[in-house]
RNA sequence: GGGCGUUUAGCUCAGUUGGCUAGAGCAACUCGUUUACACCGAGUAGGCCGGGGGUUCGAGUCCCUCAACGCCCACCA
């Protein structure tokens, strides 16, 4: 046997991925192909997707391994088939998640953010994002991320801040923008309002208790409120109360002293609940707001933003509002004012989504987003399909939150994010959006101004992601790939993100950011727990990635994984993909071995029943291609497995030997043509799953139509 | 209180528009040191596809209903 075709050593021992994805992924980057400017032959059709920017604040965890092997799949799929890829990256300075993960930095080294000023703690966290975000970079390319960092953007760079500034601008002008005192989430720990979707809702069980008011009796589980309580309201057709007319005033004993009362009929009231009449507090409790704004109500601060009590609350003055709950309830029932107490009543409190303390409902100046104009675009969008979220779950989940959308609170006390660009009148409390910074005097009282010490909620400017990258409106990159192609990231962020790109895409653009919406679910442990620090159960995809090689990660992420529904990461099915790493490997070994004599470029006559294996491949290839422009990974993924273990190598390999073995010459060389055949068909279908082996094996090929798989051509082309 | 989803082999999950004699990985069992691979091969066992009803020539797949579990949204003091 002749040896013009030697194997190369390597293929005698085991695959080992940890010695060669390095490399290997250092050779894609040096090609520039990551870069679609630099792809070979002349590409039309162009295909783009936005990385959802991790935060630049921690380690990668398993849900970003599993973007960016989604994500990485489709960009190589589309790279191979001659489009102009382009799959952009970025690092998101997260605003208040990043703040919170510096203040528990700050709380370890025994310091705390309110003895710093903001642009000491700016200073600081933006050093601390530098780093992770370098750090990130590396871990991206550990997972294999196919993405052009030459165009690598953070979402405080100054082209982010100018563009998110034109928005705010536009819709200021637009008249959808407001300073409203309205009432809002805030967290006392965090000292910062949020949005409702950064709250949970958490059920409880609490005292509820029955005091005295006057001539009535009222249910409350917060007698801390209860200071200010001047209104009593019931519903207007409850008869036992129908003697009360509203606007009634009467005089009554109350916490510290007499107090004068006025009787309130709205329909808010539920008859059933308790002895239907309350009090009302509408600075902290938003029921309690709303009807006070429709009968225009006084009300009055009682509890401070540190969550303790102000003056009003006379001897409590000071207390923490729990401390104080069980003082004030002993001072009523010492004047007679309690009637009974409830001890097992349950209902629901909001809680801060970062530290589960008890939301305080606040009523603060704010800047808000009038929502309704800006969704109903975004829902005809959807609806139509015109943005494909190709899970109808998800379809239906997010038009149900458009068309129940409420205004936007986009004001946070926090220093890390972009400054709002607004001043603030000192005297009068008057707000002005003011991007070119030119307002120096308030347009209502004259007074004098100051710059709005608030910051933008993160997902404000995130929201707004696509269009920026792309460098709208003049960028060419915004011309050729905008809109996108596919958005894909975790359901979880269906509302905050997903949804206000869609919407802030078509305000500014008038075209949808993205056609297709392709949501993941989340990664859970093997045994499908959630994965958390205190379970102890968290995989880290870096360290799975180290064990089993980021190939075997990826197929482990991608197998059987639907669309939109949770997946869980088994270590042990990881390392079936990492044999099965193994097994293309000697695959390869094989028909290297088994084709050192064979001679390219010379005309083969292929016996009939190779012309039959070779149509079944390209039936495959055929079907692959249909299952990837669907989005069935999870399929495609486990077809090439099955093909590639249980026909090329258990079928086709076996039945070869003979025939390789054999005398006759022309059959041998047909079957040898065609083993090799399969193996870079192989190798190319399986390449977006599994880049770093098959690319390796491709670098040992005698006989390619491209010098890196990266960029060759897909089967079907 | 609304909305969405899940329920298929011991475990974790696939099963795309109804054609399945229901699959995969892991686990289990039996055999095998055949020069691609022991990170292996050949084979075996294991499921009234949550319950009930319906549509259909045909249902894991469509419709209704019940049950269990899960998730999301929501201002009951």
């Amino acid at each position: 046997m002749s040896d013009q075709n030697p194997v190369p050593e390597k293929f005698l021992k085991p695959y080992n991925p940890q010695a060669i994805e390095g490399s290997i992924y250092s050779a894609w980057k040096e090609s520039g192909y990551f870069n679609p400017d630099n792809l070979p032959n002349e590409r039309t059709e162009s295909f783009c997707i936005i990385m959802p920017p991790p935060n630049a604040n921690g380690s990668l965890h398993a849900g970003h391994a599993l973007f960016v092997t989604l994500e990485d799949i489709m960009v190589r799929f589309a790279r191979m088939r001659g489009k102009k890829a382009l799959w952009l990256p970025g690092a998101d300075h997260a605003g208040f998640e990043t703040q919170v993960v510096y203040e528990k930095k700050l709380e370890k080294e025994g310091r705390s953010r309110f003895q710093m000023t903001r642009e000491e703690l700016y200073k600081e966290i933006w050093d601390f994002t530098q780093e992770n975000k370098s750090f990130m970079e590396g871990q991206l390319e550990q997972l294999g991320a196919s993405c052009d960092w030459s165009r690598m953007l953070f979402t405080l760079d100054d082209r982010v801040i100018k563009t998110v500034y034109d928005t705010f601008k536009q819709l200021a002008d637009d008249d959808l923008v407001y300073r409203g005192a309205r009432i809002v989430n805030w967290c006392p720990k965090h000292q910062t309002s949020l949005s409702n979707l950064e709250t949970n809702a958490e059920e409880r069980t609490d005292k509820f208790y029955y005091l005295k008011y006057g001539p009535f009796t009222i249910g409350t589980a917060r007698p801390e409120t209860k200071f200010g309580d001047k209104y009593v309201v019931m519903h207007p057709d409850d008869e036992r109360y129908k003697e009360y007319k509203h606007g009634d005033t009467f005089e009554l004993e109350w916490i510290n002293g007499p107090i004068t009362a006025t009787v309130v009929k709205d329909e808010a009231i539920d008859m059933e609940f308790g002895t239907g009449v309350m009090t009302i507090t509408p600075w902290h409790d938003s029921t309690d707001f709303e009807i006070a704004e429709r009968h225009g109500l006084d009300y009055e601060q009682i509890i401070d933003e540190r969550g303790r009590l102000l003056p009003i609350a006379g001897e409590f003055e000071g207390m923490k509002i729990l401390e104080a709950r069980d003082k004030i309830i002993e001072k009523l029932e010492g004047k007679g004012l309690l009637e009974k107490i409830d001890e097992n009543y349950t209902h629901t409190v909001m809680t801060c989504y970062k530290c589960s303390n008890l939301i305080e409902p606040q009523v603060r100046k704010q800047w808000f987003i009038k929502m309704m104009p800006l969704a109903e675009p975004a829902i005809e969008a959807i609806g139509k399909d015109k943005v494909r979220i190709i899970t109808p779950q998800h379809k239906k989940v997010a038009l149900h939150f458009l068309n129940n959308i409420q205004d936007w609170n986009i004001s946070r006390q926090i220093a890390w994010g972009i400054p709002i660009p607004a001043k603030i009148c000192t005297k009068c409390d008057a707000g002005f959006v003011d991007v070119e910074d030119t307002v120096t005097k308030c347009a209502d009282c004259g007074g004098t101004v100051e710059k709005d010490p608030d910051t933008f909620d993160t997902w404000f400017s995130s929201g707004q992601w696509p269009f920026i990258t792309l460098g709208y409106p003049e960028g060419n990159d915004f011309k050729t790939y905008y809109p996108t192609s596919v958005m894909e990231t975790g359901h979880d962020i269906l509302f905050f993100w997903v949804a206000r790109m869609v919407m802030l895409g078509l305000y500014r653009t008038g075209e949808v950011p993205f056609k297709d919406v392709y949501l993941h679910g989340l990664v859970r442990d093997a045994k499908g727990a959630k994965m958390s620090k205190s379970k102890g159960n968290v995989i880290s995809p870096l360290e799975v990635s180290e064990q089993y090689g980021t190939d075997a990660l990826r197929m482990g992420l991608v197998v059987g994984n639907t669309p939109g529904t949770d997946l869980n990461l088994d270590p042990q099915k990881v390392s079936a993909y990492k044999k099965f790493a193994n097994k293309l490997w000697n695959v390869a070994r094989f028909v290297l071995t088994e084709t050192t004599d064979f001679e390219f470029g010379t005309e083969v006559a292929f016996a009939s029943e190779d012309e039959e294996i070779m149509r079944k491949i390209d039936e495959l290839s055929k079907e692959l291609t249909d299952d990837m422009e669907q989005y069935r990974f999870h399929l495609a993924s486990e077809k090439i497995y099955h093909y590639v273990w249980h026909e090329l190598a258990d079928k086709i390999i076996e039945d070869s030997k003979p025939v390789l073995q054999g005398d006759d010459e022309r059959k041998k060389r047909s079957r040898q043509a065609t083993l090799y055949t399969l193996l870079t068909t192989s190798l190319k279908i399986l390449h977006p799953f599994m880049p770093f082996v098959t690319e390796e094996i491709w670098q040992s090929l005698p006989q390619k139509d491209a010098d890196m798989l990266i960029v060759a051509p897909w089967p079907t082309q």
